[in-house]
DNA sequence: CACTAGTACTTTATCTGTTACAGTACTCGA
DNA sequence: TCGAGTACTGTAACAGATAAAGTACTAGTG
């Protein structure tokens, strides 16, 4: 689950924030590795430490993520030619992964744009928040 | 699947739009009751005429959402006194589904910045979008 | 009367991203 | 030697979404 350490709202349900950014880990891992290629670990770092740390990906719905965009020809992937500590497996967007990942942007913007129309019909709601004319 | 007719770039991956989407239902269908008592099929229709016929919840998910906001004491059901036609059942959100209607909205805006700071990340990339000093 | 489409509700099996957990391997500091 | 951190991999379980099938009722058409 994403683990907000500091946020008492979001903590209420981890399950919950789990479902919300559900979807989205192929795209944040394109737009990290758009920045530049990277190993791993260091992209989960990058995404925890892009959120403040606020928010963290487990590694194993990272590397199930790698292994989709991999699939997918959305990413390539070598091993570093580490001589010490361990081997370190760097992955490199393809120019598919970068079209996908602007795809996956603009999808997201409308995607936005519906959940914030539909969760402020609650908002509309007057004091009290009943209409007449219903069965008790 | 969610469906967006007129929408190319959703229409790209329903599969994709339903996921971004997921896990927010049960918010959504306490925003529409907040508004006033409703029935299963009419809170149906809100949802798809609020975003302009663009989105709606397929019927299966919306009553598995009524399933658990009543499980959870979020919403309270009765049957409407119909004498034509099918029989309605009538769904009136709770104190409790008020206040987890207000907690997840609150969770969903901090999520939205979230996959926004993440997803720009992407943003951020150089032209050509490599790094120097890394392995071919 | 029969049929179709729409309205209205219910249930089940399947799908799939997420992840807890267990595992492997290597380095560094106490 | 041991524990913690870095680094990667695989499996089984979970839960929201939904296709599909089902029930029931009304109105319109042939």
């Amino acid at each position: 689950m994403p683990e907000i350490p500091d946020s008492d709202t979001f903590l209420a349900s981890d399950a919950f924030a789990a479902d919300l950014l559900r979807g989205h880990t192929d795209t944040i891992v394109l737009a990290v590795l758009s920045q530049g290629e990277s190993y791993g670990f260091e992209i989960f770092k990058t995404i925890r430490d892009a959120t403040g740390g606020a928010y963290e990906i487990k590694e194993a719905t990272l590397y199930a993520s790698y292994r989709r965009l991999l699939k997918d020809g959305l990413v390539e992937a070598y091993w570093g030619d580490e001589t010490q500590g361990g081997r370190r497996k760097y992955y490199r967007i393809t120019d598919a992964g970068r079209a996908v990942y602007h795809d996956n942007v603009s999808a997201w913007e409308i995607t936005r744009g519906l959940i914030d129309t539909l969760l402020e019909l609650g908002k509309a709601a007057r004091p009290g928040g009943t209409r007449p004319g219903r069965r008790p």
